[in-house]
RNA sequence: GCCGCGUUGGUCAAUCGGCUAAGACGCCUCUCUUUCACGGAGGAAUGACGGGUUCGAUUCCCGUACGCGGUACCA
């Protein structure tokens, strides 16, 4: 093994990239950086009826938003290409013939309706899944059958046909996965898989073999859903006589859904209020629309953190993990065997933790865009980073940027004076027309400042500043949160913090 | 049904035969804060079951149960 590391990431442009996807792509890309090897996008269009448009560039917008890019592919170039499988057609019918005229694979002409009416019989029989295998092949319409000048006559006049692997008998295949170690399988209990469809497409087995081969792969790191067709790969590589060249495997665990156990869905996300891809998607075909990590709020650091540990752990205490220390880590070995429920609670604290670490500088656009959204404008970006730095420990999510740090722009419309009512009275109402008046007095205007005029007018009137502490925050805020008021107060600046003042109070008096 | 893979707290998980079984999320309590958070301190909560092997099994082996995946001219 001493040729260059080289994994691909191999999406089918079938749909939006969900949180499954994206994490194969991830782990991919890291198996590959972590050694300095290559990652390759190769795009499975091969069911043209179920291609949709505007996937792929979809696909390469998520990885680049994870900041995961590929370094060959579809739009990007590379000496092995085409990358898409629609493109390499032709090459996968002589790999085809190849393995018909060695005999180990042969031409099958059955109808849909035909192979239908079989399993129907089988079904009848008893057999829960019927199979085309040695079992009945003789029976079926087939180059294993037919007497060779017929199926000679049947190809010459373009009967529609496919190419089937012919599954031996009397054989052990195993595989040594890299995470799961020594697997083995009995290749007569799986059916003779059709490699080539009647369009004259491959079909993923034959796909990934040729490909692999061509684009010179040297681990495949897949799903574990492909691990109980993996022995058809196996003998493809073997009947190819490409053995030597056949590349590492390993099996990903799956991600599973928070409620039960099953994998994780595109539904999912809409039925338990999450987002599962990575970026908003709208099936152009189905209108179906498919909620993104990305335009919840959250930041592609946290997002590629927190997949990287469904799956993954360093072994240390250490969770935040940047996209570089994950390339410096990364190793196979340390991937689980068992499938990792998605938590969402979970993802959200890595976020919150992204957005902790982050400064303000580099935050001020992604939070500009978010009140942008929202129309809510900020004319000063200098302010804005203040006001990042003053309520980034309280946000989890992008979006909660615009709930705690409106106010600083704005002021509220509407008071949560639920909790103040019923204390409120005349000599509450007198303190804060007084404070008012005093405010405007003032020949400076800042946090200490505005503290002090407070306090002392708070013990003039014999009121606890306690008990003023907290109207004055619903005055400014419109709610009880937030950073401390007197440093809002000093931020939206005297004038503003009067006016705040005396808008309010007839809302309170009111009570 | 058959085949394959898995199984440590509610969830993510450490442990490569010595365990009084880490840590994190979530939950709860306290503290800090005259708000909400952040921070700090603490708490409840775990090895599916049954056999072996061993001085000793969460760890190794075998069964069973359960879960998941596959069983398409989808990937």
């Amino acid at each position: 093994m001493t040729h260059r590391i080289r994994v691909r990431f191999a999406p089918s442009p079938t749909g939006g990239l969900h949180l499954g996807g994206v994490r194969t792509a991830l782990f991919n890309y890291l198996f590959a950086r972590h050694q300095g090897g290559d990652f390759v996008l190769r795009i499975e269009d091969t069911d043209a009826s179920r291609y949709v448009p505007g996937a792929e560039e979809y696909i390469l917008d998520c990885l680049k938003w994870c900041g995961i890019s590929p370094d060959e592919g579809p739009g990007l170039g590379g000496e092995y290409g085409p990358y898409r499988q629609s493109e390499r057609k032709s090459l996968y019918r002589e790999y085809a013939r190849q393995l018909v005229r060695d005999g180990h694979a042969y031409y099958a002409f059955d109808t849909p309706q035909e192979l239908e009416k079989i399993r129907e019989d089988l079904k009848r029989k008893g057999a829960v899944s019927p199979q085309y295998s040695m079992e009945n092949r003789e029976l079926m319409r087939n180059s294993f059958s037919l007497p060779a000048a017929e199926v000679q006559e049947l190809l010459d006049k373009g009967t529609p046909h496919v190419i089937r692997i012919r599954m031996p008998q009397n054989e052990e295949l195993s595989l040594k996965d890299l995470i799961r170690g020594e697997i083995h399988f009995d290749p007569s209990l799986v059916d003779d898989k059709v490699l080539l469809k009647t369009d004259g497409m491959p079909t993923y087995h034959l796909a990934v073999v040729v490909d692999d081969y061509l684009m010179k792969i040297s681990h495949v790191l897949r799903g574990e859903e492909w691990l109980p067709s993996a022995p058809v790969h196996i003998l493809l590589w073997k009947y190819l006589g490409l053995e030597k060249h056949m590349p590492e495997f390993a099996h990903l665990p799956l991600i599973l859904r928070p409620d039960g156990n099953g994998k994780l869905s595109k539904r999912d996300g809409g039925r338990l209020g999450f987002p599962v891809n990575a970026m908003n998607w709208t099936d152009p075909v189905t209108q179906e629309f498919t909620q993104g990590f990305r335009e919840t709020g959250f930041l592609p650091e946290a997002f590629v953190n927190m997949l990287a540990m469904l799956g993954w752990n360093s072994g240390t205490e250490q969770e935040l993990f940047s996209l570089q220390e994950l390339e410096d880590r990364f190793t196979i070995d340390r991937v689980h065997k068992g499938g990792a429920k998605f938590d969402y609670d979970k993802a959200k604290w890595f976020n919150h933790e992204w957005i902790k670490r982050q400064s303000p500088i580099a935050l001020s656009p992604l939070v500009s865009q978010v009140f942008g959204q929202k129309n809510l404008h900020v004319p000063d970006l200098r302010r804005l980073e203040q006001v990042i730095a003053l309520i980034s420990d309280r946000c989890q999510v992008l979006d909660d940027f615009y709930d705690q740090g409106r106010f600083f722009f704005e002021a509220p419309e509407h008071w949560d004076t639920e909790g103040i009512k019923p204390k409120w009275n005349a000599e509450k109402k007198d303190f804060f027309e007084s404070l008012a008046v005093q405010f405007s007095g003032l020949a400076s205007w800042n946090a200490i400042q505005a503290e002090e005029t407070f306090k002392a007018l708070a013990t003039q009137r014999q009121i606890k500043a306690g008990e003023l502490l907290l109207p004055l925050r619903i005055m400014l805020v419109g709610g009880k949160f937030g950073p401390p008021v007197f440093v809002i107060a000093a931020f939206i600046g005297c004038s503003q913090t009067i006016d705040r003042i005396n808008k309010a109070l007839p809302a309170f008096s009111g009570a």
